[in-house]
DNA sequence: ACCTGAACACCGTTCAAGT
DNA sequence: ACCTGAACACCGTTCAAGT
């Protein structure tokens, strides 16, 4: 009835939130390799076996971690859009630049997001929820050009295509595996409006 | 001087080879969780130390997993080149073929394959070299059609452009993160088509 | 309702010691 | 030259117990 317990508040403040905190630096600091379930709860100051008050498992933290990462994700990206000149080419470098950077710019963190600690992915809801927004951008996006008469063809399948090269770069790219590209922001932005310039070709009715 | 030492034979027979066939079931059966070097140590049935008379540490023996993983997969691209018809568009789709299908006959091979333990790749040439391989493959490909005059452009932009595209493919679909596109051929042969066909026409001179 | 401490079954790695 | 056993410093997870 008293007002004062508008947001769920434990002796600690608010351990859940306090314990993806520390996961989230962890991960920016020591990277995956530094995020361990004990590690996480000594952040938040608390004992090693507090957390399972809030998360099942490690896995379930893991899946937390990986909601707010699509959820910074979908930001980024709407943000991009918004801030693009209204041309189709401009509006998916945009995206792709969004995504691209964000992933570069949170190594760790993107990794996880696109582990498949995977089935746990069809369990999720949220989870589940947050990645289809980031790739509901890109179709959209794709949805309003072919309205317009712009492109052709299967809208599905150009979608699916175009995000499979984003991603493959923007993995490629985390992991150090595309050769001769550095992380640079010049190299970067080449590849990703060259790919999508030559899928535009192919997209055009 | 005697001639029965010719390739190094312990104790054991050969323990580094028995180590890396034991890792390989393991990754099979398992998947990543599964490959911990006590058990790898047990599976060959040797005691829990034994592995490190032939790898520094665990990366070590992953860094010779993923080797041996690019080896076979350049194996698999190089079959599907020779038994394609001489057609670019063929050829490319032989070799994201291949190169999918093994990600996906052999998701955990392929994860391991392609997660950084990333400077690792800098230092160690012999992984080095197995991976160049594969991408080489992609490359010359494009560079005999580039020849023939089939397409014109930047040859090194295509090849990443086209590169990002079949691994982006490649990692989602092995994540189960590509929405309503299951492992099944069909699914997965019509996207890799779809993807080529639209790159292609934006790489024609 | 929320948290702690001891305990269990594991890891990776090191190091003296065995043959 | 190759392998073992005990040991160390860790994990994730469980469970009785505390406030």
């Amino acid at each position: 009835m008293e007002s004062h317990e508008k947001t769920s508040r434990y002796h600690h403040g608010d351990l859940r939130n306090a314990l993806l905190a520390a996961a989230l630096t962890l991960l920016e600091e020591e990277g995956a390799a530094g995020l361990d379930l004990r590690k996480v709860a000594r952040r938040a100051g608390v004992s090693h076996t507090a957390p399972y008050r809030h998360f099942a498992d490690k896995h379930a933290l893991l899946a937390a971690i990986a909601e707010i990462g699509f959820n910074r994700l979908a930001e980024r990206m709407t943000e991009a859009l918004t801030s693009s000149p209204p041309v189709l080419e401009e509006r998916l470098f945009a995206l792709g630049h969004a995504y691209i950077s964000f992933g570069l710019h949170h190594r760790a963190h993107a990794r996880l997001m696109f582990s498949s600690f995977g089935m746990a992915r069809a369990e999720d809801i949220a989870l589940h929820a947050a990645a289809k927004r980031c790739f509901e951008l890109l179709a959209s996006a794709l949805g309003d050009a072919q309205a317009n008469g712009e492109i052709g063809g299967a809208l599905q399948a150009h979608w699916r295509s175009l995000w499979s090269a984003m991603h493959g770069a923007m993995i490629l790219l985390i992991e150090d595996q595309m050769p001769y590209v550095t992380a640079e922001a010049d190299g970067v932005d080449t590849l990703i409006r060259h790919t999508i310039r030559l899928m535009l070709a192919g997209m055009r009715p």
